[in-house]
DNA sequence: TATGAATGAGGCTTCATTCAT
DNA sequence: AATGAATGAAGCCTCATTCAT
């Protein structure tokens, strides 16, 4: 992933946004530092020196360190990263698949690249929230639960067609997301060093979500 | 759980560890607030008043605020809480189930009075793991690794039996470990704050295992 | 000598050097200090109260306390202090002085100012000296080495003449600044509290060292 | 010099002090290391691991750390190393030597092996003699003026032999006390790592102290 | 008497934030 | 609006000294 994911995104999306250029460098920076060092591990300093920018401008646009790191969910949103994500869906969703593998391999490939390209800012907000309640609130209300809406409409269409077992969408879901949370999580961040065969482990999680969820047994792996 | 889990358990273990009582205030003082607040923004001075003893004291037992951190680990598995864990994958292990699902629902009811327990260093470790390659390294290679192996023995036992899926049992584990990592994640750090009804959410996380690995559809639900 | 001989040097010849007036103060109310109470005996507090800055403020200057200390034999050269010793010498070794009991009496004579003005600085540094490596390192090929070169030279000049005795200019030098050095400590360190005849004394160091190290006997005492 | 030669001499002359060997064994630590590192560097946690007692039993013997370097003086004296000095002197002074140079050469003699073997003693005297005016008291009362009284009664005797030029006994014993000091200072602290040819030296400064003292001009270089 | 664990004041240093330019 | 020097509160850690054993 480039370093200047965010900006290169920002910046394309600039006319749809309030933030200037600079604001959106501080905001990159500080989240790239976010992540690799941890939210109270960044100094101000830091991010200045990496956004090209005096260290008194970050505190023009953020008042403090703090609000900066609360920014990050707006942003996500503000930027249409969340809007790119939705947008998948919307795909799918639209894509009327017959099948719920197609869909879930689809989601998961989604999510993979999506993943990818932002696993910084995934990170950061992963790692912060048990730390701050507002953090949490901005990102179970503004990420997560609308799209948790959009993807039980699905789960609940394939669960018509009789290919989902009977469980309440709200858990499916949930078990889908530990499963591929709890993937990345094993993946990018426990076993970092370790060598792994991505596609194939792709493959297996896809085949054991699925098995998970399904009806009729599939002991499909021919993706 | 308990404020005092910690304590106690260390207490009631004291014969097998050579840590002093004081030792073992200081950090399960530093491992609940860790978990509270992250271990940057924890200082020296809390941990200090926490535990009842001056802040210089706490740098007799641990050179260094970091040393703290990495000493976790040891404690951990020093405190034989780890034995506790790998003894009851023994009895299970001993306890020869002739289904794996009993086996799976033994490991999460263990997982998960082992979890309730522990939360809270739980957290701290994985909350810190990103930021601190030792840490890692100490979780990996003394925690994870040799409860894998365990794992991977009794996996391949049912194996043999025909009652998983052909797939590597490294990814097996892998797969298992994701979910119930991220279940307890979501759980207890993303929805902190939603109802939810356990018991049934187990219930539920088990049968979706099951369906995952194992090579005949069960439907079980009568948890 | 005043307690700002060293800032008001430091200004007057502030064209020639980088350092920013706080930056004068901070040294200077280090130096001061340091002679007075040793450098490990002074606090960086004190140094700061001293200086008028804020404690932090030192440390945008010298990143540590120690880099403080390292720094005064380059403001020693830097401020032209040095130049004035070695312009001295330079003027004594333009003016052909035609007898070496002249230049022996001009050196004393401009080393005593000298001495005057900076024993603050010359206390910090011979103080020191014994426990840091890199302060000897540094007076020695700063200061001490440099002016030995210009010495030599001139020692050799007064040999040719057939005043002084035929013993190698090293040596000579070591003597003379031996006897000189040795003079400033008993009188300013040892017996500080003692009267003592300031001229009469130099006048007997003249003598002493000029019959030390002069071929033919000079009974002089005509100061 | 030995690491012991403290201890050693303590223990030697037992029976005409009233320390105790631990009391020995701190204060000799305590010297060892503050020649190394200074006073204010040395901790007294140090000190007890050299003196292998436990560190609360310094402050049995040593009320405050400050104590143990006011102490010095007195053990200088009490040890008998001071007698050992004064010993040397009044057997020159007995030696009835027709010659000053004699006497010299074997005062510098005396004083080179005196500070070979003490060294270490000495230069903590001289570090910490600036801050702490107790401790100048103590040496020059204790140490130097009894040492300068014997001194003067040679020179004196010296002089009415016509052998030494018309100056105040003090002043010459202040030049060539200069002189030595100023010699060992150049020779064991600052010029620490270079080659030297000590022999050779020490006639060049015998050379040179006669000459700077004597009524008829020496040439001498014959020792 | 000796020990060494415990103390807590105080040292050095960092860093978010302010403000004059 | 942007800068970056200055601030000073607060953090980590050290160490002389005390005191219960």
């Amino acid at each position: 992933m480039s370093k200047k994911s965010f900006k290169e995104l920002a910046s394309s999306n600039k006319t749809e946004t309030n933030m200037t250029e600079r604001q959106i460098n501080i905001i990159s920076a500080a989240i790239e530092i976010f992540s690799e060092k941890g939210y109270e591990a960044t100094t101000t300093a830091e991010i200045a020196r990496k956004a090209n920018v005096a260290e008194g401008t970050i505190f023009r646009y953020y008042k403090t360190k703090k609000d900066l790191l609360l920014a990050i969910p707006a942003y996500l949103i503000d930027m249409s990263i969340s809007q790119v994500l939705l947008d998948g869906f919307n795909d799918i969703f639209n894509n009327k698949y017959e099948n719920f593998e197609e869909f879930l391999r689809e989601v998961i490939k989604n999510r993979k690249n999506f993943a990818y390209e932002n696993m910084t800012i995934l990170k950061v907000l992963f790692q912060e929230i048990p730390f701050h309640p507002e953090l949490r609130r901005q990102i179970t209300d503004g990420v997560i639960l609308p799209t948790s809406d959009k993807v039980i409409k699905i789960i609940d269409k394939f669960k018509e067609r009789g290919q989902i077992i009977d469980m309440p969408s709200t858990s499916i879901i949930n078990l889908i997301i530990s499963s591929i949370f709890g993937y990345f999580f094993l993946r990018y961040i426990v076993m970092l060093e370790l060598k792994w065969d991505e596609d194939k482990e792709v493959d297996y999680l896809v085949q054991y979500i699925m098995n998970g969820i399904s009806k009729n047994k599939t002991m499909s792996n021919e993706g």
